[in-house]
DNA sequence: TTAAAACCATACCGATCGGTATGGTATTGG
DNA sequence: CCAATACCATACCGATCGGTATGGTTTTAA
């Protein structure tokens, strides 16, 4: 009996070495595999749901056993928690990334539409279409802890878009009359709306059909 | 061992008197029953989803054990395809009902505002949200005869209003280079987004500002 | 009214659910 | 390099999962 901790990929190294050649930074082993295992079963969450994800599901994404997951997480509760928290440090990192491009108000709000329209397929992005999304819906009348979450997320996102609606006022890109508050919720119904009718349909042009109605109505500001 | 099947609610009548009583047309009983057991779980499956619904979870709504229900259904698939198009009947009645009542296309298209707005959370409306929604986004990546059910009612609910649409710019009450296609998804989106925002939030607040911004959406068609 | 058909509950099935106790194995701080 | 600690897999747990075979009970059609 030898080599029982494995490498889940190639089962010829043992998997301490496997996970130390991951390591790229000093990161205790503990918080590294807490890392993996979220970053594994994000997309099982993501598409199958909180309910419909087992924890076989999450051993065989994982590599691990349930035994391990359970060491650093005291439950599939706690991993859902995490791979929520992981979705949205990650759907804010590409937002980031693309609104740093840009300085004017305009443009910063104009990174929704690119994001959403191009890159909710892409990699960074995780499976499943968008994670708040799919959280609210499952989570609202079953899992007050990740509705919570959801909703968080969501009053977050609106505040980032009104910040951005009174920012643009300031720079006279848009009428003082803009109702910042409708303006920003309405933008977020219709964006994540747009996903729910492109993916249920699996028609990637209704997504687009739709985001070009976001940006008018970022025109329609000034 | 006598009256082996009862009333579910009051235990001292046999069930068979029970359904008899509660018969108020000439339905088969098997009809009769099936349609029970789908009144009865649809709310379950509106808020707890298809993989968060268990048998034992229908037993108790129903009144019925497994063995009954599965005399009626092939299979816990089979009820949840039947809840989805009991809802989609539902929902479509409420709307036909409020529709009915105007006879220009503005005033019925401003039906939907007003149905979504204030009837969402009332008796006939299932419990949970919108129906169509929650099964979008919980069928998209798990269960495909869901999902088909689920694009499908999306796609009559967009033609629905590019009708709607194409007789109000025959009526001259809307310009004629109205884009009714993108209208339609774009109010669609915006009202299944702001369902999501609202319940993930507890705000029914954010649903009537954004369906504010739907019916002014409505009025710039003109 | 009665026999045939339809319906419903009981009891049961193997599989899998989420979760845990245990002990061996690797990592880590000194 | 070595002990102490942290980590991971094995094996196992009771409960519940979706589903079914059986036989008694009620409807139904004649």
């Amino acid at each position: 009996m030898k080599l029982k901790f494995t490498c889940p990929g190639c089962k010829s190294i043992p998997i301490g070495i496997f996970l130390r050649n991951q390591k790229q930074n000093n990161m205790p082993k503990a918080e590294q595999t807490k890392a993996l295992i979220v970053e594994k079963t994000a997309p099982l969450f993501n598409m199958k749901g909180f309910a419909g994800t087992t924890l076989s599901d999450m051993e065989k994404a994982t590599g691990l056993t349930k035994g391990s997951i359970y060491n650093n997480f005291t439950d599939k509760n706690a991993v859902a928690l995490a791979v929520f928290d992981h979705h949205l440090k990650m759907v804010n990192a590409v937002i980031d990334a693309e609104m740093g491009k840009y300085a004017s108000a305009k443009d910063q709000l104009l990174s929704y539409v690119k994001v959403y329209t191009n890159d909710i397929l892409r990699k960074p992005f995780p499976l499943g279409g968008c994670p708040i999304l799919n959280t609210a819906i499952e989570s609202d009348d079953t899992h007050p802890e990740l509705k919570k979450r959801a909703g968080a997320a969501l009053m977050a996102w609106r505040n980032k878009i009104v910040s951005l609606i009174q920012k643009g006022i300031k720079e006279k890109a848009f009428r003082p009359s803009v109702d910042a508050e409708t303006t920003a919720l309405t933008m977020i119904a219709t964006i994540e709306g747009a996903i729910m009718i492109s993916r249920a349909t699996g028609k990637l042009n209704h997504l687009k059909t739709i985001m070009k109605s976001v940006e008018k109505m970022i025109h329609d500001l000034e």
